[in-house]
DNA sequence: AAGAAAGTTGCCGAAAAGGCATCTTTGCCT
DNA sequence: AGGCAAAGATGCCTTTTCGGCAACTTTCTT
């Protein structure tokens, strides 16, 4: 069967619940949002955005956990004789794509907004919720690792817990990144030097 | 100078309210534990509690972040011209020392305190706060890696990432491994593995 | 010893949080 | 189509959290 009206729709105010968060944050900073102002801009009561999330704060993240998971679909959906960096590296650019849709489809993001994000990231309680987010999403990862390549034991987990912080790392220099760069690319090179087990550069 | 009457007592008073915390939540679950409660425990006002900790959940992760500090203070400490990796290995490891001495100073852990953990760890706003916690130390570790290295760019915040997610990996083993097994040891197999590359295993 | 600086505490209002009952919408079966 | 059941949305209400402010106490400096 495919997706049901109820299920699109409940789809549709999640997402629309997170960019009015995020959208409202970057314009006026985190403190100065009100969820029922967040409720509003979205078109449903206060009452419900509390069904939908814990907080401001787990709204926001909403957008990471959808493109994380997007990611583990990518993965599983990748040819099971594939080698598992490779895998990894589509997988992970599928998500970025993702993103790069539900925006207006630009590689580099428009300067007012990274420097909205930019402020919005050094909240503390935003980065917990972030940060957690992530956490879930590995959850899954490691799963889907184990899966893949029928292992057992920590080796799952470190690979997941890997690509993670890979894609930290990238998205840092992302927002750093004077002049701009594309986000594959930088996650590429970061995937580069772990499969090289992180030598110092010379 | 050293460190003053007045800079100790707030240092006490933080771990108390963080132990009094980590161990209300281990019993009664942490929905179930006021954070008024947590102060009294303490033996301060609730008002004090919020002078130091922004809630419940960021009172139970101070304890990882002061580990994270000391690790990152252990890796300061190393002398310059040690291998990177080695330097890493070390000063982690120092941190896991000051957990067990504050601790009962055993490697292994009661077992009834473990449920509780696991229990608690399974709390969707504990994740979130840890998790946060965690990318603060590792903000610091950042630069402490590019101040030994001297390398700018990706590389620090890199090999910072992922050092913080060979300890949550580790972590993680730490916490499902029956038998149990000593932190150190999961830590040094997680390290060789990211050092080798993360090649899948045969 | 005295003033300055820092820390603690109570009070208070605003906001968040979440249980519960009600009403509406959607899905499904006949 | 009709109608029932499940899921969702909403409002109401109570408890808890959150954080600013000002008064008071302790520690530090000279």
């Amino acid at each position: 069967m495919t997706e049901g009206l109820r299920e699109r729709k409940k789809r549709e105010t999640r997402i629309a619940l997170s960019w009015a968060a995020i959208r409202l944050v970057v314009e006026r900073g985190y403190s100065n949002v009100r969820i029922e102002e967040i409720a509003a801009e979205a078109g449903v009561s206060l009452r419900t955005f509390r069904n939908y999330f814990a907080g401001k704060a787990e709204a926001i993240a909403a957008r990471q956990v959808d493109r994380g998971l997007a990611v583990n679909a990518a993965l599983r959906a990748r040819p099971a004789d594939e080698p598992l960096w490779d895998a990894i590296r589509v997988a992970v650019n599928a998500g970025f794509e993702l993103g790069d849709s539900e925006n207006s489809g630009q590689l580099l993001p428009d300067e007012n907004w990274l420097a909205g994000v930019r402020l919005m990231v050094t909240e503390p309680a935003l980065q917990g919720a972030l940060a957690g987010a992530q956490a879930a999403v590995i959850d899954e990862l490691t799963a889907v690792v184990a899966e893949r390549t029928g292992t057992t034991g920590v080796y799952p987990r470190l690979v997941a817990e890997v690509v993670g912080a890979a894609q930290l790392a990238a998205t840092h220099e992302w927002l750093r990144a004077d002049p701009p760069r594309p986000m594959f690319e930088l996650f590429h090179e970061v995937l580069d030097r772990i499969t090289a087990g992180l030598p110092e550069p010379s």
